[in-house]
DNA sequence: GAGTTTGAAACT
DNA sequence: CAGTTTCAAACTC
């Protein structure tokens, strides 16, 4: 390596004075590099630079003190790889016989005919001195070993520069050094049901900006990581996405034995489902797999494909969308998110994810829940199970798919909460539609005989006219209470008194209440509500034994909110749950899991259109 | 192997 | 932050 010994340092060009003047000091918490290694092991982070492998000198390694010395075959030196192509004990050794003129042996092959990497890259640098980012050993934190490169100041006997480099480097991006390629927040997510492996979902950290490469070639950074692009993109007529025609084209169909590319269909579908709004055209087949689908149309879409122009059809694509928005799949769907609704219909990304066993869990509570509403007496009563029916189911999916409402747009949660309410609705109404009439009307009776033994007790405990104290509590209790005067109207007036209301008309009612209800949650589902609707009960129905209770929540919640008058939101779920502003919601599996409040999310859209129910 | 294309990194 | 330049890998012939 005749040239990178170093007797000339041409020091032609920028590289000289951009590290010369490198105000090192930052980095000096980062990394201590006068010592000549790493500050820690590697797999003690979180220096910047703990992927970053360092290989010291055997003068430094054996002059200072290792905080985590390990056993070396090669005394000479001590490496501390940890890029992603751990080196081999054979690069290691080749390593410490060096300096080896990289011309005096042929340049190994770096990967295998399947991309599959097998020793690591050698560098043909030749003005980067193999210490900038471009030099793919620099980058990857390890020494020149055997490249064509010329002029590599990448070795042990340039350390300076090289130390110098790598500040300079950390300088400009602390993360430089470290890998592209992560998990995804979703990593923790047991995929094994999804996939039958245990999969790591992984996606580019800064994701790729290709343009012409359709992310297909090695040009593209995710591409040559084997996995999809990710909503970090920023690629233009992206093709490296899951269910990609000209991706799978790549892989000949022959999947069988390709975890990279299981990881990438796993990693697409969670992405998609999770990562996008939820906006997509009407479902085209119910039978595809969660990993063919991306925003709900079907990638056989030729327009689909086309999209990496960025020209959906027009019943996709959002009006508002700016062509400069990033083209790649992923990303779109997320754009779709803050995108102004247009003449789309709703298509919940969980409709590939729920599997049966899910549905089974759901049915479940909604059993439970139907037949608690069978068992009230009242619409009113239904209305309340609905919402309860609406927070629970809600809770129950976000809990089960580790999710919190913060995750989402409000839209996409609002829209989540509708379906929700939708398929109580229906529950309920089935099951109250089973009851006899005159069941009901014998229940009704013993109900008003109830609310009148607590009007008397709550006579008795005020000296004063039940029906007063009764108005009066559920006034000031509406008043105290954020919900609008439109609640009254929708929550029990215009209902059916003793007959339950149509999914269609419940749906209708949901929808109507959503702003409220999120505003106005209960802790059990039905005390925020159950608040106004007391009212509406009390003055039009008489009492009922839970309508005292109501009432009773009704005045705690009526003093407890006065001071977040100011704060819908704290009225809302939140607040009404933990009294913290912290949501607390049920796992499935017992789990309480704290999620923030959510924002208020903007009017439903009436244009988007809830699916079947086979959509969740 | 030379030339071209490509996109990340570096620079302005 | 956007546009441009530099650079080296990937690709084509």
């Amino acid at each position: 390596m005749g040239e990178s010994e170093g007797s000339e340092f041409p020091p032609k060009k920028q590289q000289q004075s951009e590290t010369a003047d490198f105000p090192a000091k930052k980095l000096a918490r980062q990394l201590d590099f006068t010592q000549g290694v790493l500050p820690d092991h590697p797999q003690s982070q979180p220096s910047p630079l703990q992927n970053l492998p360092v290989v010291i000198s055997s003068a430094a390694a054996q002059s200072q003190p290792q905080p985590h010395p390990q056993p070396q075959p090669q005394p000479q030196v001590v490496a501390i790889p940890v890029a992603p192509q751990q080196q081999t004990q054979q690069q290691q050794a080749a390593r410490a016989v060096k300096p080896e003129s990289p011309k005096s042996r042929p340049r190994p092959t770096s990967e295998l005919k399947d991309g599959t990497p097998k020793k690591q890259k050698q560098c043909n640098c030749k003005h980067s001195r193999c210490l900038k980012l471009y030099c793919e050993c620099f980058a990857s934190g390890t020494y020149c070993d055997g490249c064509n490169c010329v002029n590599c100041y990448n070795n042990v006997e340039n350390e300076a520069a090289r130390r110098e480099a790598v500040e300079a480097t950390l300088e400009r991006n602390p993360n430089a050094f470290r890998p592209k390629i992560a998990s995804s927040p979703h990593g923790t997510r047991d995929s094994r049901e999804e996939t039958g492996e245990g999969l790591v979902f992984v996606k580019h950290n800064k994701g790729c900006h290709c343009k012409k490469s359709g992310c297909l070639k090695k040009y593209c950074e995710c591409f040559q990581a084997n996995i999809l692009c990710s909503e970090n993109c920023k690629c233009m007529d992206c093709k490296n996405f899951e269910g990609s025609e000209e991706r799978q084209a790549l892989f000949h169909g022959d999947h069988g034995n390709n975890i990279a590319y299981i990881q990438q269909a796993a990693n697409a579908a969670i992405t998609g489902a999770i990562g996008s709004s939820g906006y997509a055209s009407p479902p085209v087949s119910k039978k595809r797999k969660g990993q063919d689908l991306f925003f709900g149309q079907t990638v056989k879409d030729p327009s689909f494909h086309r999209l990496g122009h960025f020209q959906p059809a027009g019943h996709i694509r959002p009006v508002a969308a700016s062509s400069s928005l990033p083209s790649n799949p992923v990303a779109r769907a997320c754009n779709a998110t803050t995108l102004g609704p247009s003449k789309i219909t709703y298509r919940s990304l969980l409709a590939d994810i729920i599997q049966p066993q899910d549905l089974k869990e759901l049915c479940s509570v909604l059993v439970v829940l139907s037949g608690e509403a069978a068992r009230t007496l009242s619409g009113t009563h239904q209305l309340l199970i609905a919402e309860t029916a609406k927070v629970e189911l809600a809770d129950l999916w976000l809990g089960k798919l580790s999710l919190t409402a913060s995750t989402y747009s409000s839209n996409w949660f609002r829209m989540f909460k509708h379906n929700m309410s939708l398929y109580a609705s229906y529950c309920i109404w089935l099951a109250c539609d089973q009851r006899n009439s005159t069941e009901m009307r014998v229940e009704d009776q013993r109900e008003t005989s109830l609310a009148s033994s607590t009007q008397e007790r709550l006579q008795s405990q005020k000296e004063s006219d039940a029906d007063k104290i009764v108005a009066n509590d559920c006034s000031s209790a509406n008043h105290s209470d954020k919900v609008g005067p439109d609640d009254s109207s929708s929550d029990g007036a215009d209902m059916p008194k003793g007959r339950p209301m149509s999914p269609g008309t419940l749906a209708l009612m949901c929808d109507e209440q959503d702003t409220m209800f999120m505003a106005a949650a209960s802790p059990n589902g039905l005390m925020g509500h159950g608040c106004n609707t007391s009212s509406q009960v009390s003055c039009g129905q008489g009492m009922t034994e839970a309508h005292a209770e109501q009432e009773r929540i009704c005045s705690s919640l009526a003093r407890t909110e006065l001071g977040n008058q100011n704060d819908p939101l704290s009225n809302g779920i939140a607040n009404t749950r933990t009294g913290t502003g912290s949501q607390q919601v049920p796992f499935s599996n017992g789990v309480v899991k704290v999620v923030p409040p959510t924002a208020k999310p903007p009017q439903m859209v009436t244009s988007i259109v809830a699916t079947s129910s086979s959509d969740i």
